[in-house]
DNA sequence: AATGAATGAGCCTTCATTCAT
DNA sequence: GATGAATGAAGGCTCATTCAT
């Protein structure tokens, strides 16, 4: 149960981040966003940046297992398309947090404030999905609108193009 | 020397909002970059909110000029390329706007409160330069990184894409 | 067993309170410092002020019962000596209490949250003492700096003073 | 006037954490003493410790310069009366600061807080105070109960113990 | 007897904003 | 046009206290 309070705040506050951004999201409108007191927050993390810090932490441990989970398919046949549906599962799942993410690549103090292993996951991240993905543009298109994405035309089209024989515009700068 | 003081503030409010956030930027800490008084602001501008509209203001305007020269051009053999440089020199030179630009796109409550037109400028302006520059993720990847990018090529590149004998594949989604 | 736990809570927080301050010490601090949970401290007194109220009822227990003794001592030649002695020994014993006393006695209005008992003993035993120990000053100065003070000087001095033959500057204002 | 706020928040301040407390006081509280709003007090006061400090800079000035002026008199039968009068004369213009005063000494944290010249400063005065006004005793005395007091007994009987031809109980330990 | 998760009032501080100068 | 002292609401955080276990 002491589980539950803490993963009610982390959900609630990786929400309010997402979408009104850190600095504009009050600590007392996270905690009554999770049905929570307010104070109760500092039970479990020790301020608002820790909380945030956090959040980074739950979701990176999330991208971290399921693309190992998707690169560790022996069947090299398959690898390629479980590997592309595995990144946009990835960013399905976490779409909060993408949101979330963005937002913080843009503010460098912000960004420095958090752990060293951030920045660094951060970067390596998004070369990793985008490669997949496309592009930024794509993921950051399919954050904001997954209703009107053509998920599987460009599953298709990226393990077309990764399949030998595709060819055509191969050397894309990224 | 009214004119002065105005875009001294704009101009700071611009670069603070871009890297810090506007949330997390003070009006105090605004004045002093621009080096007035804080009250002062207040003269020029209703209030914080008022101070952002005013600055996509300006950058709309700028943006939309920048590629209306470039649109009349006459000669079509150069027009292209013309436009694609604008892209860039667009993107250059209102680096910290799309820095800003971007954040506040994942905030679907900020972006309300702004007026109507932005949210649509906002989306328009993105579609068409991304058409033009391929993606976001290169837009992306050039806010955040212009050093280390290859405009050069990316720009040769995009020419021959959309230059008739190049065709492949066009119908990519954004 | 249900002693230990009460007593280490009222020697921890007359610590805490003593060197800290009533109002800085927080009942979190105090429970840990006894080494049990914050809320068993509830069991036993009725909020933080009854705490505080106990602590100067066990003190002024204390105090009394060592005068008594002292006072009870039937030979004459020895029996000032002895009280003084006693006296010093009573500080010696509450050192930290006498720290918190004072500092409470300077703060009318938290003196008078205390009970009416408190203010009357307070008053009372401080002239007491005091007329044993010379002083207010040598009895702070003893509280703050007990490794320095001569002890035993004082002690003769004292004695001499109120035997006999002794006389001199009796009626000194306290 | 600038001036006179920052004096009306000083002197409203020294009040209160005097009568109840430093930690027991709180910033709203002492705003509304000295009827000004309470984000006022950190246009001159970075933090509630910052006036705190305050508090004591300026009466340290204060009975610096009194002790100052008493020592500079040239007539040296005039010289212990005006040192003597101007000591009780400290005294009784700061009250609430040495009410102050001696709770903070009680409170080993709370004084490290305060800058190192404050612990000196607070020991040495208090030392040449003493030393005139006879013992802590009477000053603590004093400071609570000034009305029934006998300044003038107190007084005289001073001169006349330091004066040559009184001696008496000269060496007594402070 | 004992725990510690949970509460919400209150703390210190910062903020956007106003207005006399 | 420009200043910065002044305001009071709101922010992050800590606190004394309660209660299910």
């Amino acid at each position: 149960m002491r589980e539950e309070s803490r993963d009610r705040i982390v959900a609630a506050a990786l929400e309010l981040f997402a979408r009104r951004g850190f600095a504009a999201t009050s600590v007392r409108m996270t905690a009554e966003r999770a049905g929570v007191a307010q104070g109760l927050l500092y039970n479990y993390f020790e301020s608002k940046d820790a909380l945030l810090q956090a959040i980074f932490d739950r979701s990176m441990a999330d991208v971290r297992e399921s693309f190992e989970v998707a690169e560790s398919d022996a069947d090299p046949s398959a690898r390629l398309e479980r590997l592309v549906r595995a990144a946009l599962e990835i960013v399905d799942r976490n779409r909060e947090f993408w949101r979330l993410s963005y937002q913080i690549r843009m503010q460098p103090e912000v960004l420095a404030s958090l752990g060293e292993d951030v920045v660094g996951w951060a970067e390596a991240t998004r070369a990793h999905l985008e490669s997949l993905l496309r592009d930024a543009g794509a993921a950051q298109h399919y954050v904001l609108d997954p209703e009107n994405y053509p998920v599987d035309d460009v599953c298709r089209e990226i393990v077309a193009r990764f399949t030998p024989a595709g060819g055509g515009n191969g050397g894309r700068p990224t």
